[in-house]
DNA sequence: TCAAAATTTCAGGAAATATTGAAACTCCAG
DNA sequence: CTGGAGTTTCAATATTTCCTGAAATTTTGA
């Protein structure tokens, strides 16, 4: 295997353990990223050296998050696995998932602790922090699942603009309550 | 322990494991965060029943995430802490980190992996998909590090707006190049 | 239906993490 | 200095997670 591919492998693994996946579950996505070809179960076994379970588990892993394509080659019992094209899907797919698992269940938590009423004065001031936790979350995962479906070139753009899309915020005040400012709306379009 | 307190602390206990951080690092930090008054180190052994060295260890990584502010009281030798009392602070905090954590030193190796020139097609294929994994990571975290600056109202307005901003990038197109469009750019400025 | 190929499950051992008590250290008041 | 409250470190133990080979299951071509 070349010293890139090696590379690239090694690092996904060990980066695993940092994103709360596995170390070979890393090290089986970053080698299916890497091979232009589709590969069986068998090819990721020689390729990485781990048992022939670890790897249907490590497979069975990132299907669960929705990470693979399978494709089936004609007079062939094998499954082939690969990666989407597009790493901006690959992105969209793990930001949903994870969006899933490790902020949704805090969300419900959180509702449902605020039906309750709280019974003292510490519930008080915890009620009140969990209503801001809340509000906070709601708003970042509302934010997300909407922008995450716009097409990519949209997305880049906006992306690209950054903080600089507070200067069409600012425009738009002006434009609707003109009197408030002097300059005209259309010189802050400059660089933008 | 109030039933809330417990609910709201078990929760981010269990929650930690999903989150890569373990279940007493993350109860302690519930429970500072729940807590009106700042807590000392024996307070938090009391309250989760766990050791004291345990306590010590979980304080010193929620400070490396930086997660804490430390307050002594004058003439009391022990160290109390607390959570900021803005969640969005705190979550800038933590999303700061887990930057630096989980996403620079990963956008670190692909750049050096970049300088290299590929050794056959396999490692062409594989550099392609290694420069657009570069330039999406570099992208989304250029785009935080300068959302995240903005104050929080206006970082509140631009979350309400979704992907309703879109809206505002077309109307700046509109006004950038009047001859493609007939419509009036300031009709679209209604419910934003 | 059978047999071979491919895959999955699972129990036990291996490796990695988390937790603890004891010892070491720090800091300050007396 | 010295004693003791407060804190941190460290090595041993407990717990959790990971990985494997063997056995069970599924699939499909003959």
């Amino acid at each position: 295997m070349s010293s890139l591919r090696e590379q690239f492998i090694q690092h996904f693994g060990e980066m695993g353990s940092r994103w709360g996946i596995n170390r070979t579950v890393g090290q089986v996505y970053a080698l299916l990223v890497a091979s232009p070809e589709p590969l069986c179960a068998d090819d990721i076994v020689e390729a990485l050296q781990i048992s022939r379970s670890n790897v249907s588990m490590s497979i069975k892993e990132l299907d669960n998050w929705q990470l693979l394509n399978r494709r089936s080659l004609p007079g062939d019992r094998r499954e082939f696995f690969t990666t989407p094209a597009d790493v901006w899907e690959i992105f969209r797919r793990l930001a949903d998932q994870r969006l899933q698992r490790e902020v949704m269940p805090t969300l419900s938590m959180l509702r449902d602790a605020l039906l309750q009423e709280p019974a003292d004065a510490q519930d008080a001031h915890l009620r009140e922090r969990m209503q801001e936790m809340h509000d906070l979350i709601d708003l970042l995962s509302g934010w997300f699942r909407e922008v995450e479906r716009l097409d990519r070139r949209t997305l880049e753009r906006l992306l690209k603009l950054g903080s600089g899309v507070v200067r069409l915020l600012e425009m738009t005040d002006r434009l609707r309550h003109p009197a408030a400012s002097t300059t005209k709306s259309s010189e802050d379009l400059h660089g933008l």
